[in-house]
DNA sequence: GCCAACGTTGGC
DNA sequence: GCCAACGTTGGC
């Protein structure tokens, strides 16, 4: 079982949307680093939903339901998706601001690799989020 | 293979 | 809207 994060903008894929949908296919990442975050996710794995740009923020919570595979939206066979579903929204985000200043978040690649959309995240700071969460 | 130029992301 | 960070492209 692993933990990753995964960004969107709001404006164009939020976690509302996700909720209404249920479950989606994760498209439209075209960056090496995130690319090989995905293709190592596994049926099960655990996402933390990271709103980008406004008010960024952890604000709720996906899983794992289907492995990579091709991405649809291109033809383009060096890009892949996996199926995320729904589980939970936070009744409060984790912003950015809070996660900068809570020493036990300062390692997340969130503040080291700002711009890598699909990123890992360690169990503890996943559980210690949770905990900001009241989850 | 190096590096400058350029484009994109994302925080503020 | 601006700008820093960083990935990618392309000339040499």
């Amino acid at each position: 079982m692993n933990y990753w994060l995964i960004k969107s903008e709001p404006s164009t894929y939020s976690i509302d949307t996700l909720k209404a949908e249920k479950q989606t296919f994760w498209s439209g990442v075209r960056n090496y680093a995130a690319r090989n975050n995905m293709k190592a996710m596994k049926k099960g794995d655990i996402c933390l939903f990271y709103h980008s740009v406004v008010d960024p923020g952890v604000v709720g919570i996906a899983k794992v339901v289907g492995e990579a595979y091709q991405d649809p939206t291109t033809d383009d066979i060096a890009w892949v998706v996996v199926d995320v579903a729904f589980v939970k929204k936070f009744k409060t985000s984790i912003t950015l601001p809070q996660i900068k200043q809570d020493k036990a978040l300062a390692n997340m690649d969130l503040l080291r690799l700002s711009r890598l959309s699909v990123q890992s995240v360690r169990k503890e700071e996943y559980e210690h989020i949770l905990g900001l969460a009241g989850a």
